[in-house]
DNA sequence: CTGAAAGCGCTAACAA
DNA sequence: TTGTTAGCGCTTTCAG
């Protein structure tokens, strides 16, 4: 048992009777080798279970092969509990959109010979999990809200970092965003001109969430520009925007007009708005359990097109993001600064992707 | 300019007045260090844009934090072109089970304090993405068919490896795979005795599929049980188990009874009993076009339980796997041999999860 | 085409 | 509690 227990490049350079440069040079530009010699090194490394160590690599090259995503733990808890898929076990309709800019992410890392490290931010810790990654990639995506200011502040000063899915927050970030206001504004304008809805609520998210907001504000052009009233604020606002929430902003809406319980005092809306379909999900439990036909007594809808918005019964009018896409363009983004041989100070680039309507059955579609 | 671009422990250590490994501990434990000190050095940190490097840590420590999973580059090309979704650029629906499984490994992962770093296959590349992987993890699970097994054979010597879904395929290595004989019997038991059919037929993947071969040994087994002909090989065989080629697959069956074109010989099967989702759902194309009513004519059942099994018409009937446990479990398993202080030769460990029928309308329930 | 030598940034004993 | 001193395993000039 005379060596290591993990074999290193002296090692195979032993066996293999050359020197470590050669050893690196094999796994690094196999071509500028011998072939003779490649061969030989070959042989010792597999003969030895050598594997190149990533961290030593990376030590010394200052580059990793690495790109990272934090994105936030967003399964909805509800989700978890509540038995409203026809198996209750089955919650394939639950994977959220990060899943699909995860997706996109890796197929561009791939192709352009990056791996990708991927990391939730856990809710309760007061976690660095931003470090963690930080520290061992060439630059990383963030979605909105799941890394504290302040670190990224600091991170993204040594490093490059792509802002997803959220107002840019620092505004030296490069950042890929969606349409949202245009979305939910033309979703709005279908309501209210193609189906001749007037009486509108909006139930948005909390405050700093930059993606409700900029809904919220579509929606309010939708209706000043149909000569509706327009709401300085959204009838309801949630805290998490979950299923659970959604489902209570519902109630809330329907209590006001008496509907359920208490005096209502306006008369019940013609429609739901939802700043996203988790909500709008939940809210539709809701007035099935109240007995409120939806679309005909009163329509809903949500936004960003996840999974569960087609096998929901009616199924959901929302608004599809191209998350794909949103993880391909960070990717880019990403590269680009990358390979920035210059420091790189060029300007902050703010790609914003087009959404698409999906009309269906929740608002008298489809 | 004085000062590095790339701020290191000893930029840290020189501003704050302290020695670099009084910086070392602040950020590995902080509360072996002054409260006083501790915050002279973060707050140098801070100032200076630091971000203790993960390569130089892992080099010196030898851990990584970090475990790897390696998936097949599953998306189905059919899937890609194919408009068979309502909306044809909406992909959600092909979302497979490896994300679910990347899902489920994150989860467990985060948990237990490590990072997720992900790579599929390139199928053309004859990388060896795996080592990319290999030299930046703690440990690694590899989906079935990702990764030479020679590269595996070196590589799990080094380190710990657990295959997933698959056989074990190098018999020192732990594994966790799910109860495919057993859930393909229970379904073709459920289809000769509920449903009363007797012409089965079974459309299985490259013999090398441990799973495929798994299943259809479940089916012939069922077949043995109810009195029925015991198949020795499977009625077709496909190559990548892709949409296309079950659409071929029930195109070939039809035409052995001359239902389509050429002299029929047998009768037509009363199932056509598929060894996944995907080859299924071409299935179902297949049949639509040709006039043959599902279940009516001929039931069709499927494996796996993806997303798009429920979003068909017919339903599609199948076995679903608990791909989330696969993830969890695997991580346990991983984290199991990382550890064991000993260099550890305990058992490989076996781990079967077992699996739930999901009876839908293309057998004839639902 | 190959070798020698100097780090890369951090952790880990061991001292103090 | 804090400092000193060695490396960790690999890439990289710079020679030869």
């Amino acid at each position: 048992m005379g060596t290591p227990s993990t074999p290193t490049v002296y090692d195979v350079a032993e066996r293999a009777g050359v020197s470590i440069a050669t050893v690196s040079r094999v796994y690094r530009n196999p071509d500028s080798v011998r072939a003779t010699t490649r061969d030989k090194v070959l042989e010792a490394a597999r003969a030895l279970g050598y594997v190149p160590s990533g961290s030593a690599r990376g030590l010394a090259s200052r580059a990793t092969g690495v790109l990272g995503l934090c994105f936030p733990d967003y399964s909805d808890p509800d989700a978890e509990t509540e038995a409203l898929a026809a198996d209750a076990d089955d919650d394939h309709a639950f994977m959220l959109y990060s899943d699909q800019i995860i997706r996109g992410m890796e197929r561009a890392s791939r192709r352009h010979g990056y791996a990708l490290l991927i990391a939730a931010s856990l809710k309760g810790g007061p976690e660095s999990l931003v470090a963690k990654v930080a520290g061992r990639v060439d630059g990383f995506a963030v979605m909105a809200g799941t890394v504290p200011t302040d670190d990224l502040e600091v991170i993204s000063r040594r490093l490059p970092v792509v802002m997803l899915a959220g107002p840019r927050g620092i505004d030296h970030l490069d950042h890929v965003e969606v349409a949202n206001a245009d979305g939910q504004r033309e979703l709005t304008r279908h309501l209210i001109e193609d189906h001749g809805l007037r009486r509108l609520a909006f139930v948005s998210g909390p405050p700093n969430s930059p993606d409700a907001e900029a809904r919220f504000h579509g929606y309010a052009e939708a209706c000043r520009a149909a000569g509706l009233p327009v709401p300085a604020e959204p009838d309801v606002r949630t805290v998490m925007m979950t299923q659970a929430e959604g489902a209570q902003a519902a109630e809330e809406l329907l209590a006001r007009t008496g509907t359920v319980a208490g005096a209502g005092t306006h008369e019940r809306p013609e429609a739901m708005v939802f700043a996203n379909d988790q909500m709008a999900v939940g809210a539709l439990h809701t007035l099935e359990r109240s007995g409120v036909r939806v679309p005909q007594d009163v329509a809903v809808t949500g936004f960003d097109g996840i999974p569960l918005s087609r096998l929901v019964r009616p199924t959901l009018t929302t608004v599809r993001q191209p998350m794909r896409d949103m993880g391909e363009r960070a990717v880019e983004l990403l590269l680009r600064r990358i390979d920035a041989t210059e420091p790189g100070h060029e300007e902050p680039q703010s790609v914003v992707l087009p959404v698409t309507l999906a009309y269906r059955q929740s608002c008298g579609c489809g």
